[in-house]
DNA sequence: TCCTGCCCTTGATATGGCTCAATCCACGGC
DNA sequence: GCCGTGGATTGAGCCATATCAAGGGCAGGA
């Protein structure tokens, strides 16, 4: 394995969807202007669709997709999209905006199990219970597309690519668990913390965004949950990366000085 | 939640078709009875289809999932059915045995991300990319029935209810998956082995065998594994178990003596 | 502009689990 | 029966990370 929890998504080729943003700009901008909600939603004409379910789709099917995905649904940072608890009903699509999955055990301890950007699907976890185990959190201003599940099986049946597309993005979320777990019970703090990084940037560069400046959504002890460490460690992790000059480090603000030495600490070459 | 990595299987009410086991010995007696390999395979008259894929499959429809689920495959004690970077061609469900599937970083690290018994389904991490990404590896002389993943997408896109099936064997990996994760990230090794113990006790339940005692199949090494924790103090935790009246454990015999003392550890009350 | 709250950083100290190392035990082969 | 081997147990000491605690900086609201 490359990285501990890679995403598998394709890299896009030259005409990128997304490259018209400004790498350093991955803030508010885009997710703020979309809060006019445009009445239509249509996959064949997203910018996220090879990022997305309809990878693979001919033209054909992507419109017959279209009418399964019908309606966008926005939801403001510190909001959440669906609740452990919360009847399934759909799946959602990141369109715009970064999410965290969190399960909580019964004495209340807290897991981010997950951060989703644009393309990525939220909900998988609702299938096997018909209830959400988990709960998605706006960690800004988002949209999601709604897909409504028994729709998209329903449609599934009908047409092949659909189905193993969707499949497949199953098995990815599992695989991508099992990366995680992999990182959680035999990584130390610098290495946990380097793979992080690089599966960020990883998949921002999936979106056309620069893979060496990135801003943070998510807090320190967002980071901490998801990677089993306490917030604190987390502080100092980023510290001792600006001291050994790989990162430069601005409250939430990150540059990737060293890609090599960051990619070293994971393949453990440093220990 | 109530158990940190629950499997969601339900449990066989009344005519338990495994309940002619004698619980004390679920040790190698009946995959080695199996040996002789039958030379047909039926789902339809398998003691596990209420564990299984076909779980909620009508009558009519079993017949039709057996038409695709012909061969049966034996695996000794110690060997691969399938390891990472092989090619992806079929699901495995497990019919008698044990296994155990680990991943391994770069730099050579493992990490055993479960153990599989009866009616659990192996090689879902596979679909993603048609390769497999991890091993799996039986702890006991075993078999299993090949699925193959072709026949599977077809014969799914035919009936929703083999459809539906699957998907929620698919989304109860990834649910169990952030168990685990929640495990690794936030549980000191106590609340680490009690939550295992559980989960076994549990599914061995859901197949008719004691829930208060049990053989383990796996070494403390590959216990640490799964739990992020090393072999020492899987051990160590043991006899403290022990000490505390908790368990009674000789090798790899477990008797559990007070399951509301190792339940209330799982649920933090002892913090 | 200042205030307020949240997040982040940094230091000092504590500790749970790891490491290294020495038996011990059970089982299979001869 | 005896021995060899792999797994399990137990001890001593150490280290990485947690914990507790005290500021510092930035953003948003009055």
């Amino acid at each position: 394995m490359t990285a501990p929890h890679r995403q598998h998504l394709p890299l896009i080729p030259g005409n990128n969807p997304l490259s018209d943003h400004n790498p350093s700009m991955n803030t508010m901008t885009e997710s703020a202007r979309l809060r006019l909600e445009p009445l239509k939603v249509a996959c064949s004409s997203c910018n996220l669709r090879e990022l997305c379910l309809p990878v693979g789709l001919t033209r054909e099917n992507l419109d017959r997709l279209d009418t399964l995905v019908a309606t966008r649904r926005s939801v403001g940072r510190g909001e959440t999209l669906f609740r452990a608890g919360d009847a399934f009903a759909a799946l959602y699509a990141v369109r715009t905006g970064f999410f965290k999955t969190c399960v909580t055990s019964e004495d209340g301890r807290d897991q981010v199990t997950g951060f989703q950007m644009a393309g990525e699907l939220l909900g998988l976890d609702g299938i096997s219970t018909d209830t959400h185990t988990c709960d998605a959190v706006a960690l800004e201003d988002s949209q999601v597309c709604t897909i409504p599940y028994d729709d998209l099986e329903n449609l599934s049946r009908e047409f092949s690519e659909l189905q193993h597309q969707f499949h497949k993005i199953m098995s990815r979320e599992i695989v991508r668990d099992h990366g995680v777990m992999l990182l959680l019970g035999s990584m130390r703090a610098e290495e946990r913390l380097a793979a992080f990084l690089l599966n960020l940037t990883q998949r921002l560069r999936a979106r056309g965004f620069s893979s060496t400046a990135l801003v943070l959504r998510m807090t320190r002890e967002e980071i901490g949950s998801y990677l089993g460490l306490k917030l604190e460690t987390v502080s100092r992790t980023f510290s001792k990366f600006q001291d050994d000059q790989i990162l430069e480090v601005k409250q939430r603000q990150i540059r990737i000085v060293d890609q090599e030495k960051l990619e070293s600490l994971v393949s453990g070459a440093a220990c």
